[in-house]
DNA sequence: TGCATTTTTAATCATATAGTTAAAAACTCA
DNA sequence: TGAGTTTTTAACTATATGATTAAAAATGCA
């Protein structure tokens, strides 16, 4: 008989704590921050009431608990997606494509509990995280580009934070409009033209070269 | 004695109609949808609670009022932007510059109420609206590149849909980041490169023509 | 089996909130 | 001045919601 975990002493749990997160993190995708009520939590974590609060805290407690785990996880993978060893427009394009598939994930609300969800919750701590994440974001993404011109696959002067900014503008942009429904065929084929787009060199007086 | 406007009969109310919407536009900007409770609506419109209830209806009635009011303003302003007589560039960069400069208005909480509020909003009827509103702006801008085009401003195989999809995806991109802080001076700075990225011509694979 | 431990069950409390009502106040018009 | 009209004042009802509590149930351990 394998005692590989021993079992805690008194009455066992009637729920997983990483799928009642997983689950807490649904209903916030989908009602919101305000619009959610503890009983909302209730029915959708699987936690009963008394066992929520002692476990998880208030509603706001729970939702930064939500949050950081989201940005850990999400930010992994956009960084995954951004850093794989591939082409600059390959990177490019993956990370949006990532940000297109993680905001219209079947079996969750469309849009982003950190690009839709967060900015609209009226509290300083969870403000405070969002800057820090869009701080790491950007920092990430112009690391990908400084790469490019090492690799020489964008020249020396290309504008680095100017068109970092642009590609988390537009990956929130996708988001958004994952958000409001717009199916995700229709944004993964945008994403495709955005990394496009992003590689162009520095633009001067060119404008009417054609 | 002027006799312009015939006083209505009975009792005078306390408040102006429109500037009553418009405080209520400022109270939904600053706490969402959810967040705002009637007494919030009572305190920041200045109309007491039965009139608010006669006169605006309950809270959804009110929100859908507020929300068509704010997009017919700021479509319109945005429109005028777009497709006041100058330069293609100009034109971009002036209908990002709008976004970034009604994202960040003073006396008003940064953000969008048809871009950060309204998408979370769970009401079939908005989220139409939304739907609605944003075909309506694609449909302006691709009016603005198709025009552009005529006038030689950029070449006639010009991505017009996937232009005008990027520069909306910018736009809101802009404005959730006016959202959660980011300052009026770097989002206009960004504004107006993005508008010289934005004008590039369709890239072929002369990806590293440096 | 009985004691200690932990979580659930079920109930409860206080407050917040949406929405309504009746009477008083402020006005116009005759 | 008095009747008719409209809005405000102030109070109220019912429900929703956040949060807590005490007892019961389910387990391990001796």
């Amino acid at each position: 008989m394998i005692k590989n975990a021993a079992r805690p002493r008194g009455r066992p749990r009637n729920f997983d704590e990483g799928e009642a997160l997983e689950k807490a993190t649904q209903v916030f995708r989908s009602k919101g921050y305000d619009g959610v009520t503890i009983d909302d939590l209730v029915a959708g974590m699987g936690v009963v009431r008394p066992s929520l609060y002692f476990f998880f805290g208030d509603k706001r407690t729970l939702f930064l608990r939500v949050l950081h785990a989201y940005a850990e996880k999400k930010g992994s993978r956009a960084a995954k997606a951004l850093l794989e060893p591939q082409s600059l427009r390959d990177s490019l394009a993956g990370f949006l494509r990532h940000a297109v598939e993680s905001a219209t994930e079947e079996g969750s609300a469309p849009g982003c509990l950190l690009l839709c969800i967060a900015p609209v919750v009226n509290d300083a701590e969870v403000q405070q995280f969002l800057q820090n994440t869009v701080a790491g974001g950007m920092a990430l993404v112009k690391r990908r580009f400084r790469d490019g011109i090492s690799a020489g696959e964008i020249p020396p002067d290309f504008p680095v934070t100017a068109r970092a900014s642009q590609l988390l503008d537009i990956a929130r942009g996708l988001t958004m409009r994952a958000q409001i429904g717009t199916p995700r065929k229709t944004l993964l084929r945008d994403a495709n033209e955005a990394a496009d787009l992003l590689l162009h060199p520095r633009r001067g007086k060119a404008a009417q070269d054609h």
